[in-house]
DNA sequence: ACTGCGTGCTTTGTATACAGCGGAGTTCGA
DNA sequence: TCGAACTCCGCTGTATACAAAGCACGCAGT
């Protein structure tokens, strides 16, 4: 079952963990507030996996290393909280959220209906730039898997969708896909390193590409969905090999 | 264009004004700490609109409302932000999000795509009990709409197409319909107020029902989607003939 | 009369002090 | 030896004090 609620951590620890974090800060106070530096810092951090569950963060602690007092790490953490990045466990100790393998399987069938609308609408939108900006995302994604490079390769297959979502034109659509996109970055494997899937993937944006260029509304909505409900198979196939 | 920027207001004017909400935070502030119980309050009275977009508000004022000090109040309005039911305008003001004409038809798009798949999932999932509240539910919407209880009516509909989303069984599909619920209570004006929308509204409704029941999903997910479909010809329509 | 700058006030942002709650460890009793 | 209660410590929650930034108003100069 794990480790203990509570888990022991030094001051050392802590700090050395939150190195690399604190790097990004530097930058980021000089031209925002300390909440709003906070609060950016922390949340890309644990965007991009570099803050992982299990550590609790204690306010204090936090302050020390971003050399400033409570307050402005407590806002921070409370619209972290209310994203739902972070979590109170037990007492009311704060510690990056985690996600269960049954949510990721949730997630897609969100993933389905969501993109599928948004295909649908930005057939009907999109503009020859929006064409050419998705060929070129394609295309370098694919670059970056032969590189070897899949960090990169997941941050462009989201890019690809959120610009589909940007060219339907439906502004609340793009926040509630990127609701979405922000959970997926936190997954731990991508489904593009599955063997083969990367190939298929880029296959499948491609003919969704297509069918947008081309104005064929129905053909583009179903292609979407179709390709959310591969990933979400890919899925199912890589719940029964664990990382190991 | 509306007045200004900054709109002058008297203490007075913001006593009266948070009076009702001031009477459901007495009896929260006893369970619930200092500034939970503020957003708690403050949020229920944005989503059943006693706060209207408008007026400007305060750290002090409120603080002085509520009788605690502002740092409850700033982590209340901290955690409305970041749910988009404040906004900060010029300056750092703050004040109750305005919601735009163009919003309101955006949403209805999400809707389609998210009541589909809960209908689709539901159909799957849905266990007699369930059914059977949902009848009840529609039921007593209708009678609502009878007493001409539109308050009523509204918040049935939603509850409604909240428990078909507690049905799916899907957890994060149901935090996203609420979170669109949510908007949607904010709405000045309800598509079932207008004429012989309540009475198409329970129809589909019962005929949605019938297809869960009988566990026909494909004709659960058209239904469901032709319903948010029927809604939004509705707003279209009621987008021509403006209030007065 | 109008524009530009400067000053003062109002409001927000940050730090710090204090109170209260919960948990971990210890000690006493059976 | 095991269990239960108690005590102490650390952390969070709230209040308050202080700093800084924005806005309005007024004044002066053209």
């Amino acid at each position: 079952m794990g480790r203990a609620v509570t888990e022991p951590m030094s001051k050392q620890d802590i700090d050395s963990l939150m190195k690399p974090v604190v790097d990004l800060w530097q930058e980021r106070r000089t031209r925002e507030g300390s909440s709003d530096a906070v609060y950016g810092t922390l949340r890309e951090a644990i965007l991009s996996k570099a803050l992982t569950p299990g550590p609790q963060l204690a306010e204090e602690d936090l302050a020390r290393v971003f050399g400033v007092s409570r307050t402005p790490i407590r806002e921070a953490i409370l619209r972290l909280e209310t994203e739902r990045l972070v979590e109170r466990s037990s007492g009311r100790r704060v510690a990056v959220a985690r996600i269960s393998p049954a949510e990721i399987l949730e997630i897609y069938d969100v993933r389905v209906a969501l993109d599928g609308v948004a295909a649908e609408l930005a057939t009907q939108r999109a503009t020859p730039p929006d064409i050419a900006q998705l060929r070129w995302i394609n295309e370098k994604m694919i670059a970056s898997g032969q590189a070897g490079d899949y960090a990169g390769v997941s941050a462009l297959s989201l890019d690809f969708h959120d610009w589909i979502a940007k060219a339907s034109g439906n502004g609340f659509l793009l926040s509630q896909i990127r609701v979405v996109h922000d959970r997926v970055r936190r997954f731990e494997r991508t489904t593009l390193q599955h063997p083969g899937r990367l190939g298929s993937a880029a296959e499948e944006h491609e003919r969704l590409l297509d069918a947008i260029a081309s104005g064929d509304v129905d053909r583009a909505t179903s292609l979407a969905r179709a390709h959310m409900l591969n990933a979400k198979k890919i899925r199912l196939a890589m719940a029964e090999t664990p990382p190991d």
